[in-house]
Order: C-alpha cells, then sequence, then structure tokens
RNA sequence: GGCGCGUUCGUCUAGUGGUUUAGGACGCUGGCCUCUCACGCCGGUAACACGGGUUCGAACCCCGUACGCGCUACCA
C-alpha cells in the first residue's frame, strides 16, 4: 500500500475513553503496519466544551499507553498546525469557495425556528431535516443580511441521486440523498462544525485512510459529498464497531470505568490494556491472543476487523493484566510494585522486607491495586479475626501440642530468620509427632488468621519473631 | 418516526457451501501440583436470533421477521 497516512482526531474532553484508545491503536497498528505515518490533530472547534488541560492529559494518556505520533501537536510536522481552532483561516479560505460555486449558503433561521420545523416533522412522522429554507436566496440579500445577522454556512445537498460510502469493514453503503441534512458546517461563532473542518483538514494532511467509530458513518455521505464539492480526492474509510457496556448499550461513563486513567489508576499495566482493547473487535487468522506491540503492528489488518460491537469484559481485562504481572522482570516488578505500597503507606523501611512481601503476593495479583488487600496480613498487630476454616484448625488437640512446642523453641531464639524458623518447625514436628498439613495449617490459621495466602515461611520471615510470639500464644488462647 | 449498522457459547471471538460430533480464549467448574490460597498443568460446561427459500448439501448465499445498537445538534 502506497502513502499510508492516517489520523486519530479527537476533542479534548478531559479523558480518553478506552474507545477511543481504541481508534487510536488501530490507526497506529494500521500505519505501522504499511510503513505509514499516523497524526494527531486536536479536535477543538467546540468552545462551549473547553476543558483546561485537557490536551495534555489525552498526550499523557497516549504516551502511556505507549502511542507514537508521526505528527501532531508535540512533534510538528509539515501540516499542521494541529489543533483545529489554530486553522481557522484555512477554513474561512475554503468555505468561501463554496459559497462562491454555490455549493453552500447563509443560513439565518433562528434555533426557535428550527426547532419548531423540528417538532413539526416529529409530529408528522416525517425524516426530521433542515427545510432548506435559505437554500436560494439571492447573493445580494445574503451579503446584505450578513453584515447585521447572525448566521451559519450549510452545504447545498445535491437533492436527486444516492450516495455511495465504500467501507472497507462494510463493504458499500447506499444512502439516499433526498434524506440528507443541509450540513451545517460553519457555526454562528465562526468555528467550523467536525463535518467541516476533518474534511478540510483529512484533505490538507494528505490522509489516506479515514479510520473512526461507527457512530460516523451515517455522516459518511455528507462528508463524501463535501469532498466532491471541493473535487477532492476521497479517503478510503473504515468504521469500526463500538465498544458496549455490559447491557450492549455504547459504552459510557456512567457504567463504570472508561478513562484509560481510570485503568492505569488501577495498576492495569499499558501493555495489558493494550493487548486486551486490540482484541475487541480484531482478531488474528490463527488462535494467538498475548500480542507485544510489534506483534500487534505485523499481524493487523482491517479486513480482519469485526463488524459487530463488543462488550467490555473486565474480567479478560484482569486476566491479561495478571498475566502481564507476572511476566515482568523481577526488577520491574518490584520497583513497580513498590511505588503501590508507598502509596498506600506500606512502605516497611527495608528493602529486604518490601521485596520479601512484594514477591509473595505476586502470583495472586491481578492488578497492582490488589496489593493493599493481599499484603495486609503482613502489617497485622493482632488478628483481629479468624475465619470460620482456621478456626477450627486451631481448636485441634494436635494444634495445642504445636502451639506449645512452638513457644518453648521460639524462646530460645532471640531473633528469627528464615533458617531459625525451618529449625523451630523441625523440632516441633520431632517433639509432638504432628507433620505435614496438620503441623502447618495450624501455624498459618494462628498468624495469619485465615486457612490461605502466601507460603508460611515468607510470611514468618517477614513478621519476626515478637509478633509470631504473640499470634501463638493468642491462638493458644482461643 | 426516519435512515443506517449489526446478530455464533454468559463474554471476546474462529469460521467465507461439504475438512464441523461448530474451534480457541475469559468466566464458571472437576482434577493434579501443594501447608493453604494463588500460579501452572490437564479435563468439563456452554452458541450458529427466528421463519422461509436456493442447493445433493448452509453458521456460511438470498428474502422476510424479531431484537439490539448508532445517527437523526450551530457536540464531536
Amino acid at each position: 500500500m502506497q502513502n499510508v497516512r492516517v489520523r486519530f482526531a479527537p476533542s479534548p474532553t478531559g479523558y480518553v475513553h478506552v474507545g477511543s484508545l481504541r481508534t487510536a491503536l488501530y490507526n497506529f497498528l494500521f500505519a505501522r503496519h504499511h510503513k505509514g505515518k499516523i497524526i494527531l490533530r486536536i479536535e477543538d472547534t467546540d468552545q462551549s466544551r473547553y476543558v483546561e488541560g485537557a490536551v495534555d492529559n489525552l498526550l499523557d494518556s497516549m504516551k502511556w499507553c505507549g502511542l507514537e505520533f508521526d505528527e501532531g501537536p508535540q512533534q510538528g510536522g509539515e501540516f499542521g498546525p494541529y489543533y483545529q481552532s489554530q486553522r481557522l483561516d484555512i477554513y474561512n479560505k475554503e468555505i468561501n469557495k463554496l459559497i462562491e460555486a454555490d455549493k453552500a449558503y447563509p443560513c439565518f433561521c433562528s434555533q426557535e425556528r428550527l426547532d419548531k420545523i423540528r417538532e413539526e416533522q416529529a409530529n408528522a412522522n416525517l425524516p426530521i431535516k433542515y427545510d432548506g429554507h435559505f437554500r436560494n436566496i439571492s447573493p445580494d440579500e445574503s451579503l446584505k443580511r450578513m453584515k447585521s445577522e447572525a448566521y451559519v454556512i450549510r452545504l447545498k445537498i445535491p437533492a436527486p441521486g444516492e450516495t455511495k460510502v465504500h467501507d472497507i469493514i462494510r463493504g458499500e453503503v447506499v444512502f439516499q440523498n433526498n434524506l440528507l441534512d443541509d450540513q451545517v458546517l460553519i457555526k454562528s461563532d465562526g468555528f467550523p462544525t467536525y463535518h467541516f473542518a476533518n474534511v478540510v483538514d483529512d484533505h490538507y494532511m494528505q490522509i489516506s485512510h479515514v479510520i473512526r467509530g461507527e457512530e460516523w458513518l451515517p455522516s459518511t455521505p455528507k462528508h463524501i459529498l463535501l469532498y466532491e464539492a471541493f473535487s477532492w480526492k476521497l479517503p478510503e474509510f473504515a468504521h469500526l464497531p463500538l465498544l458496549l457496556n455490559a447491557d450492549r448499550s455504547k459504552l459510557s461513563k456512567r457504567q463504570g470505568d472508561v478513562a484509560v486513567e481510570d485503568y492505569r489508576r488501577k495498576g492495569i499495566l499499558p501493555e495489558a490494556l493494550v493487548n486486551f482493547v486490540a482484541l475487541l473487535g480484531w482478531h488474528p487468522d490463527d488462535d494467538q491472543e498475548v500480542f507485544s506491540y510489534n506483534g500487534l503492528i505485523e499481524k493487523f489488518t482491517l479486513e480482519r476487523v469485526n463488524k459487530a460491537g463488543a462488550i467490555f469484559d473486565m474480567d479478560k481485562l484482569y486476566w491479561f493484566n495478571g498475566g502481564y504481572i507476572r511476566n515482568l522482570s523481577q526488577e520491574d516488578y518490584l520497583k513497580k510494585g513498590l511505588k503501590w505500597l508507598v502509596n498506600e503507606s506500606l512502605d516497611t523501611g527495608s528493602d529486604e522486607k518490601n521485596n520479601n512481601i512484594l514477591a509473595a503476593v505476586r502470583n495472586s495479583l491481578n492488578t497492582f491495586s490488589d496489593i493493599k488487600e493481599k499484603v495486609q496480613l503482613f502489617y497485622a498487630d493482632k488478628i483481629e479475626e479468624y475465619s470460620e476454616e482456621a478456626s477450627s484448625w486451631i481448636r485441634l488437640d494436635d494444634s495445642k501440642s504445636v502451639f506449645k512446642a512452638m513457644i518453648i523453641e521460639i524462646d530460645k531464639y532471640s531473633e528469627l530468620s528464615l533458617e531459625e524458623f525451618k529449625a523451630i518447625m523441625k523440632d516441633v514436628q520431632k517433639n509432638t509427632g504432628v507433620k505435614g498439613k496438620e503441623l502447618w495449617m495450624p501455624v498459618r490459621a494462628a498468624i495469619t488468621g485465615t486457612t490461605e495466602g502466601p507460603e508460611l515461611p515468607t510470611v514468618i520471615s517477614v513478621l519476626g519473631k515478637e509478633k509470631i510470639r504473640q499470634f501463638v500464644l493468642q491462638a493458644i488462647e482461643r
């Protein structure tokens, strides 16, 4: 494929939706797969939705995900500026061409009139669209009124005929022109609408493939008509299936976490998020599911993107993430884990202890935010409560003799290292005749209050002599 | 209401007319490992929306129905 140029064109709303992440990802993979370029363009044409710091947040989330752009606000490029709000002169120039060619016209309708005709159309069960009230007023009159009245510029849709959209994912989709609205191109504040800015920018930035969400499919014929009004070459289109909530509605903030930063905060690794999201609507030609970026780049094609929407299944994300946590190098894992320990105020002050704790819980982690809960037993000052199972182990006669023997042995030492603990348990076994599960489970129950958790020697070495002694005594009393 | 898109296990999906007793993964579940849990390994569970065609033969092609979703803004 020659000269692939794609773009990710978000509007800065304050956070990056995972659906946007997937759109960005597919654009990125497609570009890299074809040795093309990916451009980041900020679609900030809605002044009423301006959010402070939104662009920084967006850039930050993209970087965290490992998505790199070839052109954009940060890296520049020969097709800038990459903020639509800085391209107003371009839109002005282009809209004038359209007006002069009678392909667009000013419309002076008030919001009230627009509301009224829509209401009438709705009541009459008619398709809802602008009635073309100002379609054919004379240029002279237009010019005169433009000086004193508020207006928008609308596209003059050629009434008869049909417009065909060739979509790489969905094939040919046909729309009847007479059902298409005379789309607003320039708003009364002078800013372009998405539809106009998008087409003009895609043209000037020489975008070869428009890869975006399915919600844009219905407006694509309008975009095509715009390209034709300018006599510009059409890009290829690919409309991605939507990401959905569990109830199959469009994935939304109301029903849980949708922002990339939410997952970051939860302790999801970017590699896991990206891997998971890549598989939502795309599948390789074999059964491989775990992918590095390079693997995705190599395998990704638009032809293998699905048509149906996909539910965002948290369980599978957690599964991916658990796998990625376990695949980290020990060093990397410890480094990342320590940050979480510190954030949760669980830093023991000892590197050795921190590392032991972290290493002990690694296998049970799905996210780094699980650390807090999994690590709790290492910080207890007393056993607040015993699980039912733990209680029944503790009450056994054999267990009581194990505990008593332990106290005797523990008192022979001033400190309790791993080695010493093993020696103690050997002697306890010898003196009581209790071994295997019957020996170890009561000890676990006594010092953790539950019958599950990391290997006992690790727990022992972190807790230290005094706590062990105290917990065992506490268990004898039960 | 109109227009458009979609519909294979609970979920993500493989599947493009015979190789399919519909494959993989998550989840759930049984077992092994093991002081326990987790990890890991082995096994089980569960689906072609419905109705008509076309064909020797259909999850795959056609038509209709149902259901879901999206769009229908001077938001993107």
